[in-house]
RNA sequence: GCGCCCGUAGCUCAGUCGGAUAGAGCACCAGAUUCCUAAUCUGGGGGUCAGAGGUUCGAAUCCUCUCGGGCGCGCCA
């Protein structure tokens, strides 16, 4: 709808040669914006106030310029100047009523731009540690990742969600000496529970799920003999001990079929917990194969060939000083270990390699610091450092009956995203994880969120849903039909303020989407289905819909019927249902 | 110390590619249902947009500094 008025002020402009030319390199949709306040109309231009310096004339001359350049438009019945020199859009009824006969013939797909060829996006996310259940700060990168894809896709854009399976390294080692000790443990083998292991329940189960007929219960002197101290001084001596120890025992093989297993089994929880979140990857990124490819050493070997590597201490160094960051980093070290960096270029530069023109990362606010050194490797190998695009997510902190929660995976006390959804509920869980900004800190006070009450701004939206379903019902009970195409013939018996509002809202939600897609930013979608429901709630007050009146009746369900499309396509996208009944 | 993020109503937060009188929910106060679901609606009070400078027709928004809070600054993962 914005485009009309653009297309007019563009058609305008270019009867007035002085004025295009010091327009040239404005782009006049973005002069255009929704007013706040109905007295100034549906849509205001900034345009002349912009021109006004360039073209050393005063704005409200220009305006009056180009307000006479404007020619007659069916869809506009008036246009004024206002203030220092805004030209307000006052749209006419027809517009409105092209707009809600767009919604119906779309349906579904209102909202939706068409597909865009590029940039294709990764999206990354999640991408949590395969050493435990996701926990609920998790599943706020989940649902805001997953949302985030939904409004790039809505936008028309090519998106492929990956997950990065970190199953490579020591913390590997750890989760499988773990799971060994809880499973010596059942064989009447007692051993000090490492410092640093994983101390959760699921440690317990996995160690009796996971098949180890291939090993043999040592005895508890040829487990303990010689081991260090398990101080907190030393947990990873104690541990890396007890990694030794288990290899020692049932050989390389045999820790492997518990390591291996154990990461099998948590993987196995994660996809089972994400897909019951709604949350589905396309691929799932082992950090294992890109050893197993070489793609680290072809990465290291991209960065030899542009000769930016250098030789320092007996270790091999990435000179990210020179783009933008606080020190240089250790590529290989003096053992011959390729460090945690490296991989982390080598998996970037891949996905650049594989296609992707734009990298959107979902990380937790404790890695903002890998940012820059990562944008430089993909700078250093030949893409540009913006093809990576970091969205952080700040904590989540849960509170129950107004008290904080301790979250915590290593000590066992935290609180799983499992069991966050079966206490509010997938919806109210999406929902919540986006509602508010990512950058900000998430209050996630369970009892407002378990509420079916007023306080819970979900079950607000859902209910406006539910409404005009339960409408449509009445209409049935009351043996009536809605003849749609009456109702497009009759929206100008839609004369009240409510119903002009409605329409308004409505009319936004392609802007919206496109907005929130842009910035990434789900909680844009989320305000606009609240103020959106608050619409309709209004308007479902003030003025009953099922009136004897056939013209008004079907003009109105047109109306409600369309409102039904949109919060049903915008909550979509959050990822939440849109229930007939409440 | 350096870097990133944040600071808006009593509380939780929108609004930040600069736009007109800074918004919403909750809480508080006063009302609305013979009628499609009251999980709803209407009205009201409530602000030094952390502070100070600067940029300009115009600043919560951009720049600088100060104060306050969070996070990060390994040849860990």
């Amino acid at each position: 709808m914005k485009q009309i008025v653009a297309e007019l002020v563009q058609t305008a402009l270019a009867g007035l040669p002085e004025l295009a030319e010091t327009a040239a390199d404005l782009a006049i949709e973005s002069t255009i914006e929704r007013t706040r306040d109905a007295s100034h109309g549906d849509f205001a231009s900034n345009v002349a106030m912009r021109l006004a310096k360039p073209a050393r004339r005063s704005p409200r001359d220009i305006a009056a310029s180009i307000v006479e350049a404007l020619g007659d438009s069916p869809e506009v019945d008036k246009v004024e100047i206002a203030g220092p020199g805004f030209i307000n859009f006052y749209l006419s009824p027809a517009a409105f009523h092209a707009e809600l006969e767009s919604i119906h013939s779309q349906g579904e797909a209102y909202g939706r731009q068409p597909a865009k060829a590029a940039p294709k996006i990764l999206l990354e996310f999640v991408s949590a540690n395969p050493t435990g259940p996701l926990h609920v700060g998790h599943g706020r990168g989940a649902a805001f990742g997953d949302t985030v894809g939904n409004l790039l896709e809505a936008a028309g854009y090519p998106v492929a969600r990956e997950y990065y399976v970190n199953d490579a390294g020591r913390q590997m080692d750890i989760l499988g000496a773990s799971v060994w000790v809880r499973w010596l443990s059942d064989h009447g083998v007692n051993v000090d529970f490492p410092k640093g292991g994983y101390r959760g329940d699921y440690i317990r189960d996995i160690a009796k799920e996971i098949d180890t007929s291939s090993l043999s219960a040592p005895d508890a002197a040829a487990v303990n003999e010689d081991l260090p101290a398990n101080g907190d001084d030393n947990k990873d001596e104690y541990v890396d001990a007890l990694v030794a120890r288990a290899k020692a025992l049932h050989g390389d093989d045999g820790f492997d079929t518990v390591r291996q297993q154990s990461l099998d089994s948590i993987l196995d929880d994660i996809k089972d917990d994400l897909a019951d979140f709604g949350v589905v990857f396309d691929t799932w990124y082992s950090e294992k194969s890109l050893t197993t490819n070489n793609l680290i050493d072809a990465a290291i070997d991209v960065l030899k060939e542009r000769d930016v590597l250098y030789e320092k201490d007996g270790a091999t160094w990435f000179p990210s000083t020179d783009y933008g960051d606080d020190k240089d980093r250790v590529v290989v070290r003096d053992n011959g270990m390729k460090t945690y960096f490296a991989s982390d270029i080598a998996y970037h530069f891949d996905k650049r390699e594989r296609g992707y023109e734009l990298l959107i990362d979902v990380l937790g606010a404790d890695h903002h610091g890998y940012v820059t050194r990562v944008r430089a490797g993909l700078a250093a190998m030949g893409y540009e450092a913006d093809d990576l695009e970091v969205e952080f997510i700040q904590f989540v902190t849960l509170y129950r009956g107004g008290e904080q929660m301790q979250m915590s995976t290593r000590s066992g006390e935290f609180d799983t995203l499992r069991q966050l959804r079966a206490e509010v509920g997938n919806d109210a869980a999406r929902f919540y994880y986006v509602m508010r900004s990512n950058d900000q800190h998430l209050d996630f006070d369970l009892d407002i969120a378990t509420s079916q009450s007023n306080d819970n701004p979900v079950f607000y939206i859902q209910y406006a849903h539910a409404r005009v379903a339960s409408v449509l019902r009445q209409l049935e009970e009351k043996s009536l039909q809605w003849d749609a195409a009456n109702g497009r013939e009759q929206l100008d018996q839609l004369t009240e303020p409510q119903e002009r509002s409605l329409m308004t809202s409505l009319s936004r939600y392609p802007e919206v989407v496109e907005l929130a897609a842009n910035n990434r930013a789900p909680q844009t979608l989320v305000h606009y289905l609240r103020d959106l429901a608050n619409d309709f709630h209004t308007y479902y007050n003030a003025h009953a819909f099922l009136v004897d009146d056939a013209a008004l009746r079907d003009a109105r369900l047109y109306l409600i019927v369309a409102t039904r499309t949109v919060i049903a396509n915008g909550l979509g996208i959050l990822g939440v249902s849109a229930p007939e009944k409440m």
